[in-house]
RNA sequence: GGGGCUGUAGCUCAGCCGGAUAGAGCGACGGUUUCCUAAACCGUAGGUCGUGGGUUCGAGUCCCGCCAGCCCCGCCA
């Protein structure tokens, strides 16, 4: 309903011109035009939309309120435009003007999303690329439950920006460079020294084990230190050995990481750290040449403006250590550089991205200073920090297994869908149902992910977030499987033989060429499923992917009324149609949505 | 010490640019099935929106103080 929103906003700002020409003009005037406050209804009862621009003028005006959106409403009532689309605007409590869509407009919504793959959101034109930065594991590390937020919200993001036409440039920035190479290296060529020079003749099996070997001669043996170090050393300078063995690493890394976004069907390009190391002295003598360069303590930094210290002095962004090395922030530097650049030497995006933990808030809030400082950072360009909080046990303290080990992200999502395939089979044995193996794999695969995905995303990102399988796993609720079961029930529909007219856009005769409504539940549902283009331009601008769960969840509630008290299938005539055609929608819907959250549905579970 | 985030029903959480009587789910209690999967639906109870001020026609929302929890603060990412 959002063209429809738009066009109400433009009458209500003419009518509010027309009713108060001199005080509109001088606002006008002022550059501070008169806002109608166009809101969808707080309540059903005060119909579709709500105007609340006249509350404001009460002052300036010198008139109540109520007589100011009598005047308003006067004029509407003048405006054929606008009585194309809304009934008699009401007037409410001290000065609201209630508006209500024309049923036949409210079906003709309906009926044009029929036909539409894009359920009414519209195309953006904007092709300047938005680059997406998540996930981001570290080379010879585990994945674990750190990274699940990062690469969930991550992807559902990128799948929101990607549905409204832009190119999503979605980047891993895997953590493949770094001090902690010297060990890794050193500890291989001595333990595994044929691997660099056979193909594939170690598998080094379990990195975590390796790299807590690795770590642990560094701790206890000075002259491994020693050897790590020169390692680094060599590395950075380009040999062709440390290169070698570096390459394994990764190569090792990648192939477990890749089995994780597999398994959770997620895209993305790796461009580790590594990638801008060759650009990292051209940050820091750009910085000089700018005039923002401070050597102090013999580190390079640059002092940040609005944040300082303990001592109340300016506190400093590190971008080259006092031993001439470069450090994280001078590689995030060398990225955001590198991102906006405008192409063949850069990506040439217009917003940047990143999904990190909120810890890194004030890590980012300096390095997007000195970016913007540098004039790094285009007119025009959006660069954001999408900050998340930290994934709680049931204790309310971070989640460590048992053992106090960190949660490997393999395991919960294994957890996740043991638990899902026994809750399933306990209730195949319940109902006395059977099914074959195939099937509960694969309800339960799909059932435990999602479930896993829909109870990181439908919370808001900011606050930390408690993990628990056994809500995030239940049938009722605001969880997925309630969800995936709403468009069970659909499908059932189908199958016990109604005719939902093929997928959206398909060029069978869409259900019902007049559709019909009468019953309450059927108005709510309508107006309900009319409201899926403006949530998806909220989520698009706030990068709130909790915004779009509630609405799928209030969405699936609406429909799970509508299903229980109006008969379709025993319905006939225009009644039936129509309510298969809601039906069809309500599944598009859900199915869409899902989609863009990462979530598949299923037809049966 | 400085900065950030958080604090809403017993529990887990929503709450959009400041708008009408603060919402949902779970849990509790009560009801609904010859009918498309009851994994559902209907109803009842449950609130000092951490706290004290301020701004405003109007504050959970904005500003200031305070309290509590978590996180960050020069060469790790």
């Amino acid at each position: 309903m959002l063209r429809l929103a738009h066009a109400l906003d433009g009458q209500l700002r003419a009518a509010m011109a027309r009713a108060f020409p001199e005080a509109a003009a001088q606002a006008q005037a002022a550059d501070r035009p008169f806002d109608p406050q166009l809101a969808p209804a707080s309540k059903p009862e005060f119909g579709d939309f709500q105007a609340n621009g006249a509350l404001p003028l009460a002052k300036p005006l010198g008139q109540p309120p109520r007589a100011i959106a009598t005047a308003i409403a006067e004029q509407l009532a003048a405006d054929p435009a606008f009585l194309a689309l809304c009934l008699e605007p009401q007037i409410a409590g001290p000065g609201f003007l209630n508006l209500s869509l024309r049923p036949e407009r409210l079906a003709a919504e309906v009926q044009a999303r029929l036909g539409d793959p894009r359920l009414g959101v519209p195309a953006t034109e904007d092709t300047t690329p938005v680059l997406l930065d998540f996930s981001s594991p570290n080379i010879a590390k585990e994945m674990h439950v750190g990274h699940l937020r990062s690469t969930i919200i991550g992807d559902a993001l990128a799948r929101v920006l990607e549905f409204r036409g832009h190119p999503v440039l979605r980047l891993n920035h895997v953590g493949d460079w770094g001090t902690q190479f010297g060990m890794l290296i050193t500890h291989l060529k001595q333990e595994a020294p044929e691997a660099l020079t056979t193909a594939d003749a170690v598998d080094l099996g379990d990195l975590v084990a390796f790299y807590r070997q690795a770590k642990a001669r560094f701790d206890a043996d000075e002259a491994f230190q020693a050897t790590a170090r020169e390692e680094v050393v060599k590395l950075q300078g380009g040999d062709p050995v440390s290169l070698k063995a570096w390459g394994l690493l990764c190569d090792q890394s990648r192939r477990e990481f890749q089995a994780i976004y597999d398994r959770l069907d997620i895209r993305l390009g790796e461009r580790g750290e590594s990638f801008y190391n060759p650009y990292l002295q051209a940050v820091v003598d750009d910085l000089r040449a700018a005039g923002l360069l401070v050597v102090d303590d013999g580190a390079g930094c640059v002092f940040l403006e609005g944040v300082s210290g303990k001592d109340g002095k300016p506190l400093p962004l590190i971008v080259q250590k006092s031993d001439g090395g470069f450090n994280y922030a001078t590689t995030d530097l060398a990225a955001i550089r590198y991102r906006f650049a405008p192409p063949p030497a850069g990506d040439g995006a217009g917003r940047v991205i990143y999904v990190t933990d909120a810890g890194q808030a004030s890590h980012f809030a300096g390095v997007f200073q000195v970016a913007r400082r540098a004039g790094w950072i285009p007119a025009g360009a959006r660069l954001e920090h999408v900050p998340f909080g930290l994934v709680q046990g049931d204790d309310g303290k971070k989640l460590k297994t048992r053992s106090g080990d960190t949660v490997r992200l393999k395991d919960l999502l294994d957890e996740a869908v043991e638990r899902a395939e026994a809750d399933l089979r306990r209730r195949l044995k319940e109902e006395e149902r059977h099914e074959d193996d195939a099937f509960i794999a694969h309800v339960a695969t799909t059932v435990g992910l999602a479930a896993v995905k829909y109870a990181d995303l439908s919370t808001n990102r900011i606050t930390n977030y408690q993990f628990s399988f056994e809500r995030m796993l239940a049938l009722t609720g605001n969880t997925a499987p309630y969800l995936l079961y709403a468009v069970v029930r659909i499908a059932g529909i189908a199958r016990k033989g109604g005719d939902l007219g093929g997928a959206a856009g398909a060029t069978g005769a869409p259900a019902g060429g007049d559709l019909s409504f009468s019953e309450p539940q059927e108005w709510a549902l309508v107006r309900e499923l009319l409201k899926f283009d403006a949530v998806i331009a909220e989520v698009d601008e706030e990068l709130l992917p909790n915004r779009l769960c509630s609405y799928l969840f209030e969405l699936s509630q609406v429909f799970n009324r509508f299903y229980d008290q109006v008969p379709v299938l025993r319905a006939d005539g225009p009644a039936r149609s129509s309510r298969l055609a809601l039906c069809r929608l309500s599944a598009d819907t859900l199915k869409l949505g899902l989609g863009l959250l990462g979530i598949p549905t299923l037809e049966r579970m």
